[in-house]
Order: C-alpha cells, then structure tokens, then sequence
DNA sequence: TATATTATGATTGGTTGTGACTGATAATAA
DNA sequence: TTATTATCAGTCACAACCAATCATAATATA
C-alpha cells in the first residue's frame, strides 16, 4: 500500500467510524505500527484528524462546514507550518489581536494558552476560540461579505482603546521596496492600528506572498517580524529589513 | 474501547439518560471500576458532567443554559415556524436588529429582502445573512461562549447610537405577572436596550416558554408583539397584555 | 551508474492508562 | 443510635502506548 494510499484510506476509515485505532490500522493495512503512528502524526500536522491515546479521532466543530474546506485548500500544508508556528509565540497572560483571514484562522487551532486575551475582527475565528474556553472580545462594526473581516470607522474606535502584547496579522504582499500591501483600504487601515497598539507585530505570509506588491500599504518592514514556511530567494535581503522566523512544521 | 471513545460514550448517554451509574458504565463499556470513576472525575474537571454518589449527572441547573447546538434541536419545528412568520413581517428599506439565540437565527434564513441593515450581537447570525447580500453590522465586545451572544457595556454603547425599524429578540420565559424573563443579567439589557431604540419590536418564543419565569426582567409584556406557535391555554388572557401572532407554517 | 532523498520496520526507554486492592466515607437498614 | 452495605479516593504493579533513533529498502535525482 502506497504512502497516500494509506493515509487516504485512515482519513476515510476516521470519517465513517469517527475514531481509528493505531492496532486495527496495522491489522487491516499490513502496515507496522511506526508507519501508522507516523501517518498519524503527518495527518494531525495537516489538521485532518486529533490524536488521541491509542489512535486518532474526528476534528470537532471543523468536518462539518463545507464551505470552508474550499478556501482552506491553496497553500495549506504551509499556512499550517507558519499558523503552528505564530501560535506558539503566544504566551500566558498574554493579550492579543487576532486579524481575520485564513492563515489567522489555521492558528486558533493551534493556540494552547487559555489564560489570554483575544481582541479579534475576523468572525470565523470566534468559535474555535471559544471552545477552546478563551476570553473574545468582537470589534463591532460593518463586516464585509468577502473577508468576513469587521472593518470601517466603528471598528478603528473600537480597537484603539485596547493595547496588545501581540498581534497576529494576514498580508497580501510583501516586497523589499514597498514594504507591506494589501487590496482594501478600509482593511490596511485596521492592520496599521493594530500594529501602532500592539508591543510585538507579527505578519504571516506564505512564501507566495514575498516580491509582490498591493495596493494599500500597511507600514515598513521593520514595524513587525515576518513569519513564513521557507526561507525564499531574497531572504537574506529581507532580513536586513525585518526580523524574520520560518515554521517548519 | 479507547480513553477518548469511552468518555465521549459518558457523556453521549448522560445526555440521553440525564444521568448514569458507575455500576451501569462498568458493564455497558466492559472497562474497570477504577477507570470509569476516572473517567467521570476527568469529565467533572472538565466541567462537562456533575459527580454524584454511585454516578454523574448533567450539570443543568435554572441558571444553566444548555448549548447552543443542543437547543437546536430542541422544538425545531415550532421554531422554524415562527421564525418564518418573523421574516415576512421585514420590509424592504428596514433597519433591523436581531437579537442572538436559536429562534433568531432559524430567521435568518427566510430573510428575502436584500435592502436592509442589520445590527445583530448573534456571531451565528452574519454568515448566513452575508450569503445573502445583506449588510450587516456586528456590535462589539466580550463574547459569551454558551449563547454566542456579545454582550456587556461595550455591545450597549455600540448599540445605542441605532434606531431601528423593528427588533427580534428571543426569550426565555413569558408569563402573565412577571412578564419577560431571561436567565442572564447582561443579555437582559441588551433586549431592554433594543426595545428601546426600536419601532416595533418582536419577541419569537414557542409554546413551551410560556408561563414560565426566569431570572431577569427585560421588559414588560405590553412594549412587544409576541410571535409564537400555537394559542396556548391563556392565550385570552395574554392578549389582554399583549400583541400576539401565531405562525402557523 | 552513483548519490541523495524518502519511506519503512525494528528497537529502545520513557510515559500514560489500567485493573486490583486498600482503608476511608457515605448511604441505608435494623 | 449502630450495623451493614455500597461507593469512594488513593496507591501499586503491570500492560499498552508513545516518541526517538537507527539501519535498511525503495525511490528519485544527478
């Protein structure tokens, strides 16, 4: 049995049980039991399944919306590296701003922490958050259908009386010239803010995202540190700009 | 049986039965003394489930609101009927409030005019109505994680700068002396507020909220039209009180 | 062809879950 | 009240499970 193969046939097996166990993947795949443990892992890295003791179950909360799979799908393996990442900066005590956004959402996943504080303008990542029983504060505002971001005047008020230790921001373009750019005003004025309120910035972009340029800019390089999933062609370069940190899984 | 499988078993039939024995689990599961009694502490801790002598029970008291999905489910069709008789009282050019809560929410989907506005603090109410074309306005602040509700001093400041045309609001409790009732202080002020900066508002309850009280006044029966199911048994006497329509599918 | 790269199964030592047992505590009956 | 029984939390040794490592086999790349 193939590699994909296999991990196809675990993934199918999860979905129609809602729970796999490592003896009976041996058993019904003839293969060893390291070799099921590691597809595990790799599925779990991929956010297709939760390990538990003895096997692997059903993500909760997560199966069921379809309509999310489709947007998830471009680049994930690396917006799962670089949200794994980012979510294990956070720390403790910590009180954060969480943009809207994909990548943003791979990283609700991945945060551990409940004693923190999440200000946030992306309303796909509220739930998540709360069944992991952390505080979420919504910015209030119009929110706009493509993003779901909540966006406009209100929401600039709103999140100005707060001050974050860290905040966690999604970016359209990256570029050593023009620093950071994104398609929507109203959405790079929200990033900016969130920046000026915040002790530590930090953008995460796929390594699709550098040497390209948008059409509103946020603010400079060295305003925030940079988290991809590989260190790119121009990486020395960017960082005599930024800091920057790579996820690798 | 693996840990995570056994637990969830727990907590599947304390759902169904409302309660279970130690004794019972030992034989449905086939797993020890010692590890069920393990597992319900677990639970306990986890706040899932209450431990009594011999067993566990559900942890629903009169200021415990079951889950959101749980209540779903729960006189799905009396709500689906109501609700749909709540959509089709919205016009074209209104500015509307929707209150959070399940009932509201069936709404959303029966919502056939695209040129309104509206302001809601249910999270679970944008997506569907953005699908639409609808604009819509979330209200800021603290999120609280039972109802999804956004609630507290900062959702009122938001809030109160809107008039609107007509408000929905869901309720706990109806009853003839003691008016309407909810189980929560700071989302009683919210439906207060929105009747107050409303034309008309509309509290959606089926049948079985009637002569019932809760904890919290939100306001008096004779500021709201009552949108319900069936005429109940003092329905002569409600509508001495109130305005009441009955959606009949 | 030679040389990386990747996937695999076996082995290790450490961790977690388990069942049996204990004496203590709570419910129930006399 | 006291006696009896059921249930309890805590401890122990053992089994199941785990991540990490290694050598080998399969595959890709030069």
């Amino acid at each position: 049995m193939l590699t994909e193969e296999r991990q196809k046939f675990i993934l199918d097996t999860l979905n129609k049980k809602g729970i796999v166990k490592v003896n009976e993947l041996v058993k019904t795949t003839d293969a060893s039991e390291s070799t099921i443990r590691r597809d595990l892992t790799h599925l779990e890295d991929l956010n297709k399944l939760k390990r538990v003791h003895g096997g692997a179950t059903l993500l909760e909360g997560r199966y069921n919306e379809a309509s999310f799979k489709d947007k998830l799908i471009h680049k994930q393996e690396e917006k799962v590296a670089i949200a794994k990442h980012a979510a294990s900066l956070i720390e403790d005590g910590d009180s954060i701003y969480l943009d809207a956004g994909t990548t943003i959402y791979e990283m609700t996943q991945f945060i551990n922490q409940k004693d923190i504080f999440v200000v946030t303008n992306g309303i796909d990542n509220v739930e998540p958050l709360l069944e992991k029983g952390i505080n979420v504060y919504i910015l209030g505002g119009k929110i706009k259908s493509k993003t779901k971001a909540v966006t406009g005047v209100d929401a600039i008020t709103n999140l100005s009386k707060f001050r974050f230790d860290k905040a966690f921001l999604g970016m359209n373009a990256i570029h050593l010239e023009y620093d950071l750019t994104t398609p929507d005003t109203e959405e790079a004025k929200m990033k900016e803010k969130a920046i000026d309120l915040s002790g530590e910035s930090f953008v995460l972009v796929d390594d699709s995202k550098f040497n390209k340029v948008s059409f509103v800019k946020v603010a400079d390089l060295d305003r925030v540190t940079v988290i991809t999933n590989k260190e790119n062609r121009h990486y020395e370069e960017y960082l005599q700009k930024t800091d920057i940190e790579v996820g690798t899984e």
